[in-house]
RNA sequence: GGCUCCUUAGCUCAGUUGGUUAGAGCACGGGAAUCAUAAUCCCGGUGUCCCCAGUUCAAAUCUGGGAGGAGCCA
């Protein structure tokens, strides 16, 4: 047997400042549900995720908070590695900036940058704001309250200036054109390549990648005076987790180029500008593909600290129900689009899409075969026109959802699999089993099995999305465990007549919770 | 200020290289059915395809201008 495809795929790391909120669930869950779909159509996997830990900001906070940087770390990282159980997320590692191995993996790749050239001492003068991490030319300031200056994020800006090192991005610009033509899906959605595309044609400057002014990070190698811009430091985790430096290490000739960087799209430039840059001066290969997807609105408002409107995940799971949730984050929106979040929609979404016609199709299939059949899987007899005709688009299922996540459209995939949903109940409502039942019971035999066979085409293929629901409806199938990847989906994994099937139980209930507004839902 | 994109049914959106009566889901109304989680199935839209002008035998689809919105950059 051929040697499994590799499939790296990453989500950012995490700041440590921040508290998870639904837009990181989102983030991770589409990694994630590209992940197991990958892992069932046979893929070797590598999924990965973790928590950013470097920076001036942290090394405040834990000040703050009167603990060492890495103890604050400790505390605050464990609230993102929460998130996978919360989420039933299969990530394959949690990195963590802090680690050993990381800083190694840093000032391995800054030496590959210094022995190519790509990097030089100068110094750096300007406003600096600790909380954006970034410099502001004069014009761009705004003035606060006192008269003081303020980024145009409202943070108060320092006039700053010191020794840094940069790396001379500015030599890079036709190499990043010529990666970026190289496959017009290198970055998706169309409309962010656009506009990074753009970015880079309009000139690029050599970046700073050093601070003095701060100890909490990744010492320079031959200069421990600086420490490692944030984003040198935090690219690089997606290095580490797979062994670098050791280039010659199995799992980073597996998995290095990552197949797809998932990020947000406030981070796209660093992923599809500084980082394949970062790489390729240090003679590695830059990533296929970066994938940027939108934002999440609240109830159609922004989500933000003065609103108070973070939706925290297990909120969500507490109140619709753990596959509800991740099913309705990766339908309602297309993938890379902002989307709004509100109840009525989310209520919306599992009554209809899940309740109504998907598990009542299971429900009303499972239930006739219960009561008619034995309890058994039926035996079928000869199919006919109408029984292909549902079989044959169930069975297409599978090429045409994988062309689908292959370009990370994951809510094309579920159109496409509730499409088959859809023609399996108008295929019970026109077969009528349980009128067959008194006129032609060997018929209704047949119905009902080509249903249990369509409905396990559409349990396999819904697992990545919602994993807990789909295994509930497969063991009701009776398929065995090891029957449950993509390669079951042929003329050897059909159901075998005759298996007897438990009784069957309802998996996607509707709502039954409090009708609207977000007073009802907590009395905590 | 420069660039990119968007504006299609009450809501969310599809609409390939211009071509017969512009589509889907949800919501809404009527009907059928009764296996099922009061779920399912069928039927139902006189929508200025943002506005104006142009190209064309023919434009939601191309060109120019305008209005509104989003994003990226400076």
């Amino acid at each position: 047997m051929a040697e499994a495809e590799a499939f790296y795929i990453t989500t950012p790391i995490y700041y440590v400042n921040d508290k998870p909120h639904i837009g990181h669930a989102y983030t991770t869950l589409a990694c994630d549900v590209i992940s197991r779909f990958m892992r069932l159509d046979g893929r070797d996997v590598m999924f990965m995720t973790g928590t950013d830990e470097h920076g001036q900001k942290v090394e405040n906070s834990a000040e703050a908070a009167g603990v060492e940087p890495l103890a604050f770390c400790d505390g605050v990282s464990q609230n993102f590695r929460d998130l996978s159980p919360m989420l039933n997320f299969t990530n394959d590692g949690f990195i963590r900036t802090t680690e050993d191995r990381h800083t190694v993996a840093c000032q391995a790749i800054w030496q590959a940058m210094v022995d190519s050239g790509d990097i030089y001492l100068d110094s750096y003068a300007g406003w600096y704001s600790v909380r954006d991490e970034a410099f502001y030319a004069e014009d761009e300031l705004q003035d606060g309250a006192n008269g003081e200056k303020l980024s145009p994020f409202g943070a108060p800006v320092g006039w700053v200036e010191e020794p840094s090192y940069f790396f001379r991005l500015s030599q890079w610009q036709d190499r990043l054109l010529a990666y970026y033509e190289e496959d017009p899906n290198r970055i998706l959605p169309q409309s962010r390549r656009n506009e990074v595309l753009s970015f880079v044609k309009s000139g690029l400057r050599d970046l700073s990648i050093s601070r003095t002014s701060f100890k909490w990070g990744v010492p320079v190698p031959g200069d421990d005076g600086h420490i490692m811009y944030v984003w040198v430091d935090a690219l690089t985790n997606y290095l580490t987790a797979v062994g670098y430096p050791d280039t010659e290490a199995e799992s980073f000739k597996k998995y290095w180029p990552a197949d797809v960087h998932m990020v947000g799209k406030d981070i796209l430039r660093f992923h599809a500008v500084y980082w394949p840059a970062f790489l390729m001066s240090a003679g590695l290969a830059p990533p296929k593909r970066i994938f940027a997807h939108g934002w999440w609105t609240v109830e159609g408002k922004k989500m933000s600290k003065s609103l108070g409107n973070f939706i925290p995940p297990q909120d969500l799971v507490d109140r619709y129900g753990l596959d509800q949730a991740r099913y309705f984050m990766m339908r309602e929106l297309p993938f890379g689009n902002d989307g709004n979040f509100s109840h009525t929609a989310m209520v919306n979404r599992m009554n209809s899409d899940l309740a109504n016609d998907f598990g009542n199709l299971a429900q009303r299939v499972l239930s006739m075969i219960n009561k008619n059949c034995d309890g058994a899987v039926p035996n079928p007899g000869l199919l006919t026109v109408d029984d292909s005709a549902l079989l044959i688009p169930a069975r297409a299922l599978l090429a045409n959802m994988r062309g689908a996540m292959e370009s990370q459209t994951i809510h094309q995939a579920l159109i496409q699999l509730w499409e088959v949903v859809g023609e399996a109940n108008r295929y019970v409502d026109s077969q009528a089993p349980w009128a067959l039942k008194k006129t032609d019971p060997a018929r209704m035999a047949t119905v009902l099995y080509v249903l249990a066979e369509v409905i396990r085409h559409l349990a396999i293929l819904a697992q990545p999305v919602v994993p807990d629901a789909a295994s509930k409806m497969l063991d009701q199938l009776a398929v065995p465990e090891d029957q449950r990847s993509f390669a079951a989906l042929n003329d050897a994994g059909m159901l075998v007549p005759g298996t007897p099937l438990p009784k069957p139980q309802g998996v996607f209930p509707r709502y039954s919770g409090p009708e609207e507004g977000d007073d009802a839902k907590s009395g905590a």
